[in-house]
DNA sequence: CTGAAAGCGCTTACAG
DNA sequence: CTGAAAGCGCTTACAG
């Protein structure tokens, strides 16, 4: 396919075509300068009848700006980047700017290289965003010449990040189970380094009581099974009550510990009610039953970080810290029960 | 944090310090013209040091070139489009292209926002991809001024296109069962309105003979659950043989499909084997057993549609039509057996 | 009310 | 071997 390299319009095609002068077609187009309404509607239409669109980069090179800004990730599979994603596109999109996307991995060399095209392509600022907010990007974004905005991974210090409020997620979640009416609660969740884990599990303690289970492990369905094996087992060693409401750390945890309830025979919600973390759609809207959980409302978080990168942008000033989001509760239908309560 | 606006370094800026003219300079970094050796590595070493890098923008209103091009999705979760992204990005990344992601959902106005952004900065070209093959973006791409190619996702007439090999990926699977020494083959698949379903299911058949049962659903844990069930129950009202192994149309159908047999006390893979479709690492690898399935290698589709169109937007002649790659086997422990035949 | 000129940061003939 | 000038497609003082 030989690709048709028709000739683009450029202002001073508009400007022939509507017989003005190149200065009047641009300020016509932009709404600026004073000129005869009837000139500036002259203009206008014949831009539109032609089809005449400015060239962005000939706009950016007297502006300043490129109406673009760069996303940076380490998630590859993209479970949390692309929600992100979503929210930044849909919050920029008609102010006009364009979104970079930008996988890094774990590669220093890669992430600096994708760095430096963004800059040399003058981005207007940068998102970083990554799959766990106590770790950060492996390359240094601190010195930048433009904005840097960090959402769901570490920030470097001075900066503005964002990320969701586990403690909340976790509270919502726990109290959610005991207005259920349950009473046993236990909570099978990752490891014990991330960060999010040692607040979740802080906060279900505090609403389950200071006695409650907390198991940790992998992120892993396998684990949920697992774990439901060690807790069942235990109780029946001590010759105690057995739970009779879990709390996962995330979705997957929670697909391996319905998996292995239904195993025992235990029925979810009448025997035990089952809440997760994360509302992985895909995952948890097709469990049988559909899981109750978390979601920590990642579109939302990725459109105020793409707000504030494009003020800063602008010049505007913004406080310095970490912005934390509110999770919101999905009840579907693993836990029993009625309306959400937030 | 108010941004320190550090003015950045412009040719000038570096022309001086290496005490040459900025025509000089540019052709010392370039490569291009005539001087003498030690003034081009004088130049080069200076712009090193000062940390020079040429505005893109600049050079784009030159050339014509902005070294960017937009990939456009519909596929919204991004299983199908993370992959091919990650693809494109690695093929183009030490060209210097950098890659605007743009998700339109099923919105035409909104498709048609992101296609006249993407226009504007003037993007070398577009690589348009969805999650199925049979079905087209919600936007008409084939009179756009520069070119298209499309991945996974239905092309216009006349243009190049992508997709992987479902024929031979289904063929790779039915043969592998009856390699492991199984004989009575059932498919379990999606819609009949998918022409990759068609398609696979033709292959099986062919391979696993004409008599053996295809059941169509949706793509989903529920309906592989469900459809064990209907070929039980008809193996056993007929009084026929059960399968011993079942082919599924994806990975999630293979979930559920799992399940059912360990419901029924059958294991998996000593009583059936089973295989899934689109090695959704994420599912896959953590099933219990861990999944065999098919890997349609959409990160290579990717790549490929990348190279394709860059190699469009310099002016080189494609031929149109479309292109299938090939499917590869990944054996995990479904099946049983060993090494895998491809 | 409208247009000529300068300039954004580069590259590329062209002249010396 | 090196530099002055023109120009990519725009916008913005400035002059008329």
């Amino acid at each position: 396919m030989l690709h048709e390299r028709k000739e683009r319009l450029t202002i001073h095609d508009l400007a022939a075509a509507a017989g003005v002068s190149i200065s009047t077609a641009s300020k016509a187009l932009n709404g600026t300068g004073r000129m005869g309404m009837e000139t500036r509607e002259r203009v206008k239409r014949v831009a539109h009848e032609l089809g005449f669109r400015p060239n962005a980069l000939a706009k950016g090179l007297l502006s300043k700006r490129s109406f673009t800004i760069g996303l940076l990730t380490n998630d590859t599979y993209g479970r949390f980047t692309l929600p992100v994603m979503a929210g930044v596109a849909e919050a920029l999109v008609d102010r006009g700017v364009s979104v970079f996307l930008c996988a890094i991995e774990d590669d220093p060399a890669l992430g600096q290289i994708h760095v430096e095209a963004m800059l040399d392509k003058q981005v207007d600022g940068i998102i970083a965003t990554g799959k766990r907010v106590d770790r950060s990007l492996p390359i240094d974004l601190s010195n930048l010449p433009v904005p840097v905005v960090y959402a769901f991974t570490e920030g470097a210090a001075g900066s503005v990040s964002f990320r969701s409020d586990d403690a909340q997620g976790a509270r919502l979640a726990s109290e959610w189970l005991i207005r259920q009416g349950r009473h046993r609660l236990a909570h099978i969740t990752g490891p014990e380094s991330f960060f999010s884990v040692r607040e979740r599990a802080a906060a279900f303690r505090f609403v389950a009581g200071g006695e409650a289970p907390v198991l940790h492990g992998t992120w892993s369905e396998g684990w949920g099974h697992a774990a439901v094996a060690h807790l069942w087992d235990a109780a029946v060693a001590r010759a105690q009550d057995v739970p009779d409401a879990i709390f996962c750390g995330n979705d997957q945890i929670a697909r391996g510990v319905v998996d292995a309830l239904r195993e025992r025979g235990l029925k979810v919600p009448q025997d035990v009610s089952i809440i997760g973390f994360d509302n992985w759609e895909i995952v948890a809207a097709q469990m049988r039953p559909p899981l109750t959980t978390v979601d920590m409302e990642l579109k939302e978080l990725g459109r105020q970080a793409g707000l504030t990168v494009l003020a800063l942008a602008e010049g505007q000033v913004v406080e310095p810290g970490v912005r934390t989001l509110p999770c919101r509760l999905v009840v579907r239908e693993s836990c029993g029960g009625g309306e959400p309560h937030s």
